[in-house]
DNA sequence: ATATCATTTGGCTATATTGCCAAATGCGCA
DNA sequence: TGCGCATTTGGCAATATAGCCAAATGATAT
C-alpha cells in the first residue's frame, strides 16, 4: 500500500467513522425523512446540547450531513442520502452473527 | 431512545466500527474476490502479525468475516458480502465533500 | 515426542474519542 | 443597543483503540 493509497483508505475510513457511533446513527435515522433541528435531538436523546453538537460536527466534517441556519435555530440534514442503504446490511451482519452465536449453543 | 432501542443502535455501530479502520477496510475490500491467508495479509500490509491479527479478530467479532483454518494456515472470508456495497456509497460522501471543499476555494 | 511454522494472546505505551461543564458566539427581538 | 435563546467551542478526565514486542498456542512434519 503506497503512501496514495493509505490517504485514500484513511479517508474512507473517516466517513465509516463518523457513522460508527450509536448516537450519531441515531441521528443519521432521524434524518431519514428529512430535516431536523438539533434542539430535538437533544430532547430525544438524553444528552448535553454540547455533545449533540460535537456528533453533529463529526457527521458535518466527514460530509455525510448538512446544517441549514435559519432565524435562531440549526437544521440539518443528509447530505448524501445513500447512506441510509447501510443499516440493512448492518442489519443481516447482526443477524448472522446472532445465529452464529445460538449455533454454539446447541 | 429506552434501555432496549440502545442496545441495538450500540450493536449496530459495532459493526460499523468494525469497518472503521483502512488496514481493516482494505481487509475487507481485499476479500472481496474471494478467501485469503493471513499471511498475505501481513506481506502486503507493512504491519507485525499481531497488528494484522487482531484487526482480523475485530471484523470477526463483528460477524463481517470468518476464519477457515487448513493446516497451518488460517484463512479469511467474507461472511456478508454485503457490506462491500458500502464502499461506493462513501466514496459519494468523499466526492460531495470534496466539491464543497472547492466551492469553498472558489 | 519434538521442532517448526502460522497465528493468536497478553501486556504495555501512545494516541484518539467521548461526554460533561463553563464560556464564547451569533442571530433576532425589545 | 443590549438581552436572551440556540448552538458551538475550549478544556478536561475517563475510557477505548492501535500497534509493537514477547510469550503462548495449535497443527504438521521429522
Amino acid at each position: 500500500m503506497d503512501e496514495r493509497e493509505k490517504r485514500r483508505y484513511e479517508a474512507k475510513a473517516k466517513v465509516l467513522k463518523a457513522l460508527a457511533h450509536p448516537t450519531r446513527l441515531w441521528i443519521v435515522e432521524k434524518l431519514a425523512d428529512g430535516e431536523h433541528c438539533v434542539c430535538e435531538f437533544v430532547n430525544e436523546l438524553e444528552h448535553d446540547f454540547s455533545t449533540i453538537s460535537k456528533h453533529l460536527a463529526v457527521l458535518r466534517e466527514a460530509g455525510i450531513v448538512q446544517d441549514n441556519k435559519r432565524g435562531k435555530q440549526v437544521f440539518y440534514e443528509l447530505k448524501v442520502p445513500c447512506v441510509l442503504r447501510f443499516m440493512s446490511c448492518v442489519e443481516a451482519v447482526m443477524e448472522s452473527q446472532a445465529m452464529t452465536h445460538a449455533a454454539l449453543l446447541e
